[in-house]
DNA sequence: GTCTATGCAAACTGTTTGCAATTTA
DNA sequence: TAAATTGCAAACAGTTTGCATAGAC
């Protein structure tokens, strides 16, 4: 079975769907491969990269549009993230691995992901010390991987 | 005497257009008036905000694009910062205070700046953890402000 | 059959660039 | 006067939108 994140793609399709239509909308397949691509996926895409995986790997013909139109659906429905590493392109990823942080190198944006327990509790604190209502947060540090050095 | 951070403008002008000078590029009133504007400004300006606060404020005319140049002038200086909240526009702001980071309402997007030294320090062990030399880093916490909720 | 989703192309936004004219040193 | 800076307009990249068609329910 080719599980990830502690689910199949299949039931965690299924249990899309189901959702998509309570709500009133339709599936379709685009939205299923766009969804298929961001789940076994452990990079951070960019809208085009995700047209042009659908494509490539299922030879499924995406619209760029739609793959923006859906991102967004997806974003509404709480189901992905959105990144802006600094490059003006937004990237994205499928929210149901834990919430995790970003190491990226500046030479060549490798990607490196991290969570910290003590950052995550500080965070809390700080939006309580300022009387927000804590929804999200996005901490990037910046630095040269070794690589790059 | 209009002090801010600790310096009056027309001291802190008169050190960056030395530096200007030694580095062998040529001052301008519109280099000049794009820094006044960042130093008595409490916000983080867009390009677009900039330009218009020069014109209304000191009454001289800066194209677009010279505040696009500028801005990068004063980036590769290391004199500012920019920063993208999250909806594709970049904002800057000038570098003198200590480093900060954000705390910004996902509904009225008003920014507040907060330190924190425990997750200043977090961050070093970060990027140490992961063969990272650290060279800067973005935290933003959204939320819902008090106003807001 | 109705109503949503799609694909295309055109529009739009923020940013960058080429170039001639201007300003600085 | 030589070199950097400016302003304009055109170019550009990423994203959004209008509209006719196709597909879902």
């Amino acid at each position: 079975m080719n599980k990830k994140h502690g689910i199949t793609f299949e039931t965690f399709l299924k249990n899309f769907k189901l959702h998509v239509s309570k709500l009133g909308f339709k599936n379709s397949i685009q939205k299923d491969y766009i969804l298929k691509i961001l789940f076994y996926c452990d990079e951070h895409l960019t809208a085009e990269q995700i047209a042009h995986k659908v494509k490539v790997e299922y030879n499924i013909d995406v619209g760029i549009a739609t793959v923006y139109r859906t991102v967004k659906f997806f974003e509404d429905l709480n189901l992905i993230d959105s990144l802006d590493v600094g490059d003006s392109v937004k990237r994205y990823e499928l929210k149901i691995a834990e919430h995790h942080d970003h190491l990226v190198c500046t030479s060549c944006h490798k990607i490196i992901e991290f969570t910290d327990e003590v950052i995550e509790e500080k965070q809390e604190d700080i939006a309580k010390e300022n009387n927000f209502i804590l929804k999200d947060h996005a901490m990037i540090i910046y630095g040269l991987c070794e690589d790059c050095q």
